[in-house]
DNA sequence: CGTTATAATTATGTATTCCTGATACTGGAT
DNA sequence: ATCCAGTATCAGGAATACATAATTATAACG
């Protein structure tokens, strides 16, 4: 008997609804600025070019919304959230408020192996600063701030925080942000690393907040120069 | 030409879609404990009970999974999502950590009105603990927290920690944990006035987290003991 | 020529229908 | 008696059809 009968396409068993597979799809959509801020959303057109029908699109935009990237006015249709330099800085006073409170967790309940693992990438991290590699030391960057969070133990705040940064990592402010203070950014790391080992929760808590916080006033600056064109 | 054209009954000018009034009502259901725990939501009966068709509820309950109150497996339906213990920790974790952000922020930017109802409502709580008002007490020990958060001046702070309240409020676990502790409570709520009126954000943020997790210990256990049946 | 009112069109909101996957039941074989 | 296969039934998922509000265009009036 050989195994080729059985069907070898199921790999992945997962059943995904389609208004799933949707949202996904316009939530990347939206996040890599393919549909810029502000756009309204036409379902008819969306739906041949997706090639679906209205109903899963428009379940797909109701997450959307209550994610906080799509806003709808009832009977006047949807449109990609606009991010006004306000929401964006309380965006950003509570994601760093959320990284505190993930620190100080990481700092009491890291493993070691989790820990050696950080200090790889904060290695990394420091060759792509002397390779002058934006790009990725960007995404590295963000690697390690999820890391961090999901070394909290706390799934909940680890999808919320996913969640809120996908709020504000549109169009790559935040990118701008930790881009135009490099050099000190870099260090902020290194030494919340340093917090974080020292398992020194209150240490690793402050460090984060105001590497959070210095991130975010220069995102928010980069923001409003755009908006003020 | 007169006024008189105008429909007068227009006083309420906002529409609102049939399904954000079914999210509505189903959100006061399952936090009323009306629809209990696990719970599977009948499309088709919950329509004719509703006297809405099943497009707009299907909407809904997209809405109220995204907000953590319905699960949904694909294909198999909806059901009220179950809170195991470990879920209410985390966010109870997580509501610690907000309200501890939101009471540092609000003793930097709170005014002096706002301050003084605060006392108020402070002064009246002591009251409905004399008088051994559990009802009014958790409620009004609920408005001031809402109160406080309200202060930090973040509205996107606000409604998160609205949501998360919601979903940590079903069966009145919370209420369990604070009315477990009655006198501490007061205290804790009367040295954090204290802490605001001083504008000591650090002191503030730290007696609010405190509080929150005392809180969240007694009501994780009332809600272990309950699971345990 | 501009303004306003009305009609036509378009897009959103809701209902209904169709289809597909899941579960329960029946019957047969071991 | 139990377990498996096959079928029937049912509920959820998606598509289509219908209703209604909003917008635009057009026409009439000042």
């Amino acid at each position: 008997m050989t195994t080729s009968n059985l069907p070898r396409k199921k790999t992945s068993m997962k059943r995904r609804s389609l208004h799933e597979e949707i949202s996904d799809h316009l939530r990347s959509m939206i996040i890599e600025g393919e549909l810029p801020e502000g756009e309204r959303i036409d379902e008819s057109a969306l739906c041949e070019q997706l090639e679906i029908s209205r109903t899963p699109l428009r379940e797909a935009l109701k997450v959307l919304h209550s994610e906080g990237l799509v806003s709808i006015e009832p009977n006047r249709g949807a449109r990609v959230a606009v991010l006004t330099p306000e929401e964006f800085a309380e965006l950003f006073e509570l994601i760093g408020g959320l990284e505190r409170m993930a620190a100080e967790l990481a700092a009491s309940r890291a493993t070691d192996s989790e820990l050696k693992k950080l200090a790889q990438m904060q290695t990394r991290l420091e060759s792509l600063y002397s390779a002058g590699d934006r790009h990725n030391y960007f995404e590295l960057n963000q690697d390690i701030h999820r890391m961090i969070i999901a070394m909290s133990r706390n799934s909940t705040l680890t999808s919320l925080h996913e969640q809120l940064l996908m709020r504000a990592s549109r169009g790559r402010y935040m990118a701008i942000g930790t881009e135009d203070r490099w050099e000190e950014s870099v260090q902020e790391h290194q030494a919340l690393l340093e917090a974080l080992q020292a398992k020194d929760s209150v240490k690793a808590g402050e460090i984060m907040l105001e590497h959070v916080r210095h991130t975010g006033d220069c995102a928010v600056n980069a923001l409003k120069l755009r908006k003020a064109v």
